[in-house]
Parts: C-alpha cells; structure tokens; sequence
DNA sequence: AGCGTGTAAGTGAACGTTCACTCACTTTAT
DNA sequence: ATAAAGTGAGTGAACGTTCACTTACACGCT
C-alpha cells in the first residue's frame, strides 16, 4: 500500500483485484437486493473463488456495509463543500441537485444501491438521531436552516424543508430505477432546480 | 370467507387469528427488514405457533407480499377515487396528500413498511412497465397528464413532475421514519401540499 | 543467472448454523 | 362425531465462513 502502481488513482480506479470485487458486488447487489445474493454469486460474477472476497473484506456485511458509506461519506462531503462557498441560496441549491446528478449518473448501481437500501444502514426513529457527520440529510438541512437564519429563505421548518427538496431529487431517481424515467438523470436536472427552488421559497 | 362474522369490517377491524399475524409481521417487518424477520419470531409475537401461521398464508413470502400489496391497491383505489372527481386541480391534488398522511398515520407500521420495500415487491427496470393497475404512481401520473392536457397545468413531461411530486410527500414520511419528523404526518399536510402545488405549477 | 525463503493472494471442499416449511398429533367448536 | 384450528419437534436445503493447500512473486545471497 506504500509505493503501489496507482496513486493519484481518482480519476483512472485502475482494476485491482478489490474494485473487481466492489463492482460485482454493487451490481448483483442494486438488482437482487443485499440478502437475496450470495457470497458464491459475488464470487462468480467477479471471477475470483469466495475465498478470495475474505482476504479483502472480513465478510458480507462488512462489503455491503463499506459500499453503502463509501458513497454516504462522498455525497455528504460535496454538499457541505457547496454549502460552505459563498453565493446565493439558489445557486448552492442548484449544486447540490447536480451533484445528485453526477453522482447518480457515475456509477448508477452505487447510487440506486445507496438509494434503496439506506433504510438497512441508517437507524431508524428507534436508534436514536442518526450519526450528524457524514450524512447528506445533515448537510441539507443545515444548509436550509442557515439560509433561513439569514432571511434568505422563509422562517419555517428547516427540517421539513429540506426533506421536500430532497424528495424532489431522490423520488425522480427512483422512479428511474422503476424504468419510469429513463435517460441520465442530469437530462432532469433544470426541471428539479426549478421545483426544488420553487419548494425552498413556498410559503410554509 | 363466505359468511364470516366479520363483514363490514371496514372499520372494527375485528381481532382475528390473521389480522394478529398480519399486524405481528408488519410491525417486525417495518422495524427490521423481511429477511431478518423469521417465521418463529412473527409466531411468538402474535402469539401463536409456527404450524398456526401456514394455515393462513402459504408462506413467509406470500404473508410480505399481501401485506404491501394490501396497502398499495388501497392507495392506488383511493388516488384513483380521487383524481376522477370533479374539481380544480390544486383541489385534487391536496386530497390526494391528505390520502397519504391518512394512510401513514392510521397504520405507520404498515405505511412504513410499504414505503421501504417497494423495489422489494415492483420491478425495476430491466422487468418490464409495473403493472399499471393498482400503482399509486401510476394513477399520480395520470392525473397529472390529463391536468397537463386540460391546460390546467403547464405543458411538460407528466411523469417527471409526478414523480417530483410524489417525492415531496413520500420523502417527508421516510425523514419521519428516520425520526428527523416527528408527530404525525398530516402535521405536515399544509406545507407539503404547497410544496406540491408550486412543483406542479412551476414551469419546467 | 540460479536458488532458497518469506509473504500475499487465491482456491474450493467442508463445516456448522439457521431457517422455512412439514406433519402427526392435540385441542376447540359445532 | 367431525372438521377446523393450533402445536412444535423434525427435516433438509441453503448459506456464510473457515482452512489446509496451491500459486505467484519479490528479495537477498552466492
């Protein structure tokens, strides 16, 4: 891991043996749901021996679980990147959903992976307040909540706020999952700016 | 199943054995996922023994899919309802919201549930069209397509703002499931229904 | 170059557990 | 008496994980 062939490895994610592993599993993963694949099938579809999944990740869950927070982490990193740059409220809002965008467009089985499946990740009401650091809904609604402390947006529920907007993504891209929508999503990104801004100044 | 002493039963929704199994595996699946649940825990929760529950649905699988398909062609019934009757727009579409915090808030486990395992029960994109009769979306769809054609809204893709719209409402009961909202949905009827207003108007 | 050695990566049969489902039997209601 | 409803130990298949073994390769030594 210290003087490997692949630094500055961003953009190229050269195909070592784990990314194999990574993809296969996302792809059987995103189609047939977590529980309903096998380490065999993962194994098979990567062209390695399931052994070999268990010299890379300590087991299913653990893969499962890596790939899920992997995007988490990285769309919660960009979003509050975007809300920490100066600009109008509008403009960071508009960011975001084409980060959404990029993101869903990249690597469209990571992200319909993530999509369907943070409810298996992410406490529900019960575990008490989901983990505020790296968490894209955190982001969000901190980004409305200030933009409302500086009257840049009408007072109200931030919280509530927030999850309309980010319904307004989310829900179109899982209605392309559902095949209902089809094409990039960043073929709707104009038509959800504008609902996402015009749901941000409703009044509530 | 002929002549029960339970007709009417729209309402009372007497206690019997399959209503106890029924109510016993939807709280267990809202809470923990289908395949976490096991046939001896929905069992002791509702009381009675493994053997009981096969005398009432012919498996684990059939029991999950009554249950989402239960409340998916309620909802689909009632958005229909809904969207043929006469009335302005805006009208309809607040009624259609109001139907979904009614169904969230009488029966939130088997709202919740619904609302989490959707991809689990309708096909994604590789299987061809969901089946277009009892689909909520589809009936949303439709609604905001002949709304579209009759000039009551702007011109565009129908799909895409109804999914959009959806997005507003079903977006805010999963933040409700992640305990980010709480109380009951139809708390948040007014502002999501203006919301859902200024993304259906909003010109795209 | 040839050789010995240590390490990482890969293999796949075998293991032990879990779980949906079955069935011979008991209880309850009519 | 008879049928419907309920019981729970038993069964067999599936699955995640382990492990003894093999292969590939890097490095120092002569």
């Amino acid at each position: 891991m210290q003087a490997g062939s692949e630094q500055h490895a961003v953009a190229a994610a050269a195909e070592t043996t784990k990314t194999r592993i990574e993809r296969a599993a996302v792809a059987l993963f995103a189609a047939r749901g977590v529980d309903a694949v096998t380490i065999r099938e993962i194994a098979a579809e990567s062209g390695l021996s399931e052994g070999a999944l268990y010299r890379h990740y300590p087991g299913k869950a653990a893969l499962a679980e890596a790939l899920f927070f992997g995007l988490q982490k990285s769309l919660a990193q960009t979003i509050r990147e975007t809300a920490a740059r100066p600009g109008a409220i509008d403009d960071r809002a508009s960011a975001i959903v084409d980060a959404y965008c990029q993101a869903a467009d990249d690597d469209w089985p990571l992200f319909s992976y993530h999509l369907l499946n943070a409810h298996r990740f992410l406490p529900g009401a019960a575990g008490r307040a989901q983990k505020a650091v790296d968490n894209p809904v955190v982001e969000t609604e901190t980004l409305v909540q200030q933009a409302m402390d500086a009257g840049a947006l009408p007072k109200g529920d931030a919280r509530l706020k927030a999850a309309m907007a980010l319904g307004v993504v989310l829900q179109t891209a899982l209605h392309k999952y559902y095949g209902r929508i089809s094409g990039d999503l960043s073929k709707c990104a104009p038509a959800m700016k504008k609902s996402v801004l015009a749901v941000l100044h409703c009044q509530s």
